[in-house]
RNA sequence: GCCGGGGUAGGGUAGCUUGGUUAUCCUAGGGGACUGUGGAUCCCCUGACUCGGGUUCAAAUCUCGGUCCCGGCCCCA
């Protein structure tokens, strides 16, 4: 027997429906916010994602040398591809461009909860705009796809990844150095960063400064707390979204991308329920088209884990009630299995989802098939009702029939 | 990559400690009881010991290794 392969996932039927459903939902809000989809292949030059996230991000691709020699690596994540495209076709489109995008990528890393080698994302990227109105934007479609879809317990955290690194600028830390720092502020190993910071020269008071600053965490008055522009500009984007009716959002200098391409604002979303894997949604303001070979363009972008954050409403029991077709048909007997199948394909024509036994129960078998397909009627064709050029439609959940005339009968389904 | 727990029909399970006849039960699927009416009942059928090596007269059971799954660490763009 033949298993697949580490990480990956099969999606039965049921499962499928579901995450369609809740795929169209996204899809749906991103649409309403003005953002158009786009599409980009699963696999791009290895260089791409290098440029983006440095080479250490080699270990973790599945990555491969093509019948050409050339380096091709399945896309680990969407957010370079899709500044790619722009880089490539979009650049002239009028600002700023809205896109979103949903599929599946891939990391070879260990699976565990929530975390798969092969995974989907769903994203979206506002570029060409870099100020308040556009990271609120951002934030506000967000919040609405997690409300969207019904998840009760999230968290969304916004931070300013400038003040640090303003901060760290200041104290005296070389500009090269400041994403080590990063690193280890974002892990939360503030005993490393410590002592890396002392190594740097870096002074007592400053380095209490640092460290206070990733403490800041709360609503939106300790903004006061936060020096320069940041705060001020942190501050017109929570107004913005109260404006919006987004609410509840935690100011967390804390929140720290570990990238060099994050300029400004940052966030993200978590849902406790998820234990170790329980970040659903992360993103910020960046530059990156220049790195491809574009102008420096200002963007803003988020990915939202799309299995994780169902894992997430399953753990809250958010249930999905599946759909069964409209109609199935079943022939009285042997002698009008004819008339029944052109039953069925005039359903079809008329839209109306539509099964029929093909395999020769006799009707008894065929209804409690029938039900085990949740079908929401049962079309019954036979002699009887034939010689009155009409079928008997039985309504399955609630047992009741009547007698339809075939020429009514698309009408009656409707 | 590291630590720990697991793997018995499509799904869920009993058996494993203490090796021994035809591997238990539920469910699902196919057929029948039931010749024009589902979700009830009864009967029949299909279907499994993760893979490989070792110990043994004998392995689902003991043992070693692989593999996959689960929880955590590392990582997390």
């Amino acid at each position: 027997m033949i298993q697949k392969p580490r990480g990956t996932r099969d999606f039965l039927p049921d499962e499928m429906e579901r995450r369609r459903h809740y795929e169209g939902i996204l899809r749906h809000i991103a649409l309403t916010f003005g953002f158009r989809e786009i599409s980009t292949p699963i696999f791009e030059e290895t260089e791409l994602f290098v440029l983006r996230s440095g080479p250490n991000i080699l270990n973790e691709l599945y990555a491969f040398k093509d019948k050409g020699d050339r380096d091709i690596a399945l896309r680990p994540e969407m957010t370079a591809p899709a500044v790619r495209m722009f880089v490539n076709g979009m650049s002239n489109e009028p600002k700023p461009v809205k896109i979103f995008y949903f599929g599946q990528c891939f990391r070879y890393e260990r699976p565990q909860s929530g975390r798969y080698r092969e995974f989907y994302q769903f994203g979206a990227e506002l570029i060409g705009n870099k100020n308040p109105e556009s990271d609120a934007e951002m934030i506000a479609l967000a919040a609405s796809m997690i409300e969207a879809l019904g998840l009760n317990d999230y968290r969304i955290r916004i931070g300013h990844i400038g003040v640090l690194r303003q901060k760290l600028a200041d104290s005296g830390v070389p500009k090269e150095r400041t994403a080590e720092i990063l690193q280890k502020l974002d892990k939360k190993s503030y005993d490393e960063a410590e002592l890396l910071l002392i190594d740097m020269g870096v002074s007592d008071l400053a380095r209490q400064e640092i460290f206070d600053l990733t403490e800041t965490v709360g609503g939106k008055e300790v903004l006061s707390e936060v020096p320069g522009e940041a705060g001020e500009y942190l501050r017109s984007v929570v107004e913005i979204l109260e404006r919006m009716g987004v609410r509840d959002i935690d100011i967390d200098l804390g929140v720290v991308r570990g990238l060099d391409y994050y300029t400004g604002m940052v966030f993200e979303a978590e849902a406790p329920v998820l234990g170790a894997e329980k970040q659903i949604c992360g993103g910020g303001s960046y530059t990156l088209s220049e790195l491809f070979g574009g102008e420096q363009v200002f963007s803003t972008g988020f990915a939202i884990g799309f299995d994780r954050i169902l894992l997430a409403m399953e753990k809250e029991g958010i249930g999905y009630e599946l759909k069964g077709i409209d109609a199935y048909v079943v022939p009285a007997s042997d002698a009008v299995r004819g008339e029944a199948y052109s039953v069925v394909s005039m359903l079809r024509d008329a839209g109306i989802s539509s099964d029929i036994d093909l395999m020769g129960r006799k009707m008894a078998k065929a209804m409690k098939h029938a039900s085990a397909v949740r079908a929401e009627n049962v079309v019954i064709v036979g002699e009887k009702e034939l010689s009155e050029d009409s079928v008997t439609v039985r309504d399955m959940s609630s047992g009741e029939q009547n007698l339809v005339r075939i020429s009514e009968l698309v009408r009656f389904l409707s």
